[in-house]
DNA sequence: GTCTATACCAAGATAGAC
DNA sequence: GTCTATCTTGGTATAGAC
C-alpha cells in the first residue's frame, strides 16, 4: 500500500514527538526520514503549530476507534480495561516511546491554544469511556470493589500517563506492569 | 539573605524546566532572570548538561529532606503520604508547573546519562519512602487494606506525576485532587 | 566572576523557479 | 508538490579583556 507525503509526514512528526518532545524535533528531521525537503513540508503543515493541531486531532480519532474496536471485542468491564491497559504498555515500544497526549504535555507552553483544547478534549473523550468501563464492571461483577467509577477514571488515566514515564525514565517496561498491578488485581479474568 | 549566583540560577532553571521543559529554556532565558549575561553563565555551569545534573542532584536531596521532615512531623502512615500528596499538589503551583523529575522525562533523549542515573536516583529514594509508609500505615492501621506496600507504591509514584500532568493540561488543580481521590480515602484521618 | 564580542549551527519560515 | 536559495532568529559555546 502507497502513503500519500501527508501521512508519511504525520506518522514520522507522530513518532518524532513521542520519542523525544515536541521541542524536541524539528522539521529537519522529518525532512530526512520522509525524504522530502524542509521547504516541501511547509506546503502541507504550513507551520509547527498546525501539524501539532493535525497530530493531537488524528491522535484523538485513532484511540476512539481504538475504544471502539476493544467494546466489540471484549465482553466485561475488566476485559476492555485490561485492553487499554495493554495498548498503554504496547506505546511505549520497550520504554522509548510516550503516549502523544503525556509527550506534549510538559511542553505545554509551546504548543497554540488550539492544540491545547484538542488534548483537552481528547482527555475528555477517554475519561468518560473509562467511567463507563467501570460502571460495566461494577454491574457485571468483573471489577472488585468500584464503589465510583467517575473516581476510579480520574485516577486510571493519570496513572497510565505516570506508569509511562516510570517505565520510561528506567527504560524498563516492568515499571509499567508493577504500576498497574494493583488495579489489574481487581479485574476478574 | 543574600543568595549567591550559583544558587539563582539554580532556581531560575528549576522554574524554567518545570514550566516548559528541558528543551524549552536556554541559557538566555536564565541570564535575563538572573541578570547577569549568557557567557557569565558558563562559569558556573560549564554547559547545560552541567545544569541538568546539578538540578537532579539538589531535586533529590531537597525531597529526601522534605520526607524526612515529614516523617518528624506526622504520626501515622496516612498522614505522612497525606503530607506528600500535599506537596506534590503544591508543586503544581496552580497549574502552572511540574516535579523536575517529570517535566525531564519527556526529554530524555536531550539528557547526559549522568542525568538519567540521578533521575532513577531520585525515583528509587522516593519509592522505598512511599513503601515503607505504606508498610507504617498498614501495621498502625491508618491505610485501609494495604495487601502490598510494594505494589502500592510502584502505583502512588506514578500516579503523583500522572496526576500533575493531568492538572497541567487542564490548567486546573482538580484534576490532581480528583486523581488522588480514591487512594486518600483510604486514608483514616 | 563578569563582561563584550563573536563563532558556529540549527531552528522555523518564505520567495520564487520548475 | 517539490525544489534551491535565502532570511531571521535564537541556540550553545568560546576567547579574551577587565
Amino acid at each position: 500500500m502507497v502513503t500519500d507525503t501527508k501521512t508519511n509526514l504525520l506518522n514520522s512528526a507522530e513518532h518524532a514527538a513521542r520519542t523525544r518532545g515536541f521541542d524536541g524535533f524539528s522539521y529537519a528531521d522529518l525532512a530526512a526520514e520522509v525524504k522530502i525537503t524542509k521547504a516541501s513540508i511547509h506546503h502541507h503543515f504550513a507551520n509547527k503549530a498546525t501539524l501539532a493541531v493535525a497530530l493531537m486531532q488524528r491522535y484523538h480519532t485513532d484511540l476512539k476507534a481504538a475504544c471502539a474496536e476493544i467494546d466489540l471485542e471484549h465482553a466485561t468491564g475488566a476485559a476492555c480495561l485490561s485492553a487499554l491497559i495493554s495498548r498503554y504498555h504496547g506505546a511505549l515500544e520497550g520504554g522509548q516511546s510516550l503516549c502523544l497526549c503525556v509527550s506534549f504535555s510538559t511542553s505545554i507552553e509551546s504548543l497554540s491554544a488550539q492544540t491545547i483544547a484538542e488534548m483537552n478534549s481528547f482527555r475528555s473523550m477517554m475519561i468518560e469511556w473509562i467511567s463507563q468501563k467501570f460502571r460495566q464492571g461494577k454491574e457485571d461483577g468483573s471489577i472488585q470493589h468500584v464503589l465510583d467509577p467517575e473516581a476510579e477514571a480520574a485516577a486510571l488515566l493519570p496513572l497510565l500517563e505516570g506508569a509511562q514515564l516510570a517505565a520510561r525514565v528506567a527504560q524498563d517496561t516492568q515499571r509499567f506492569e508493577a504500576a498497574l498491578r494493583l488495579v489489574s488485581q481487581r479485574f476478574q479474568t
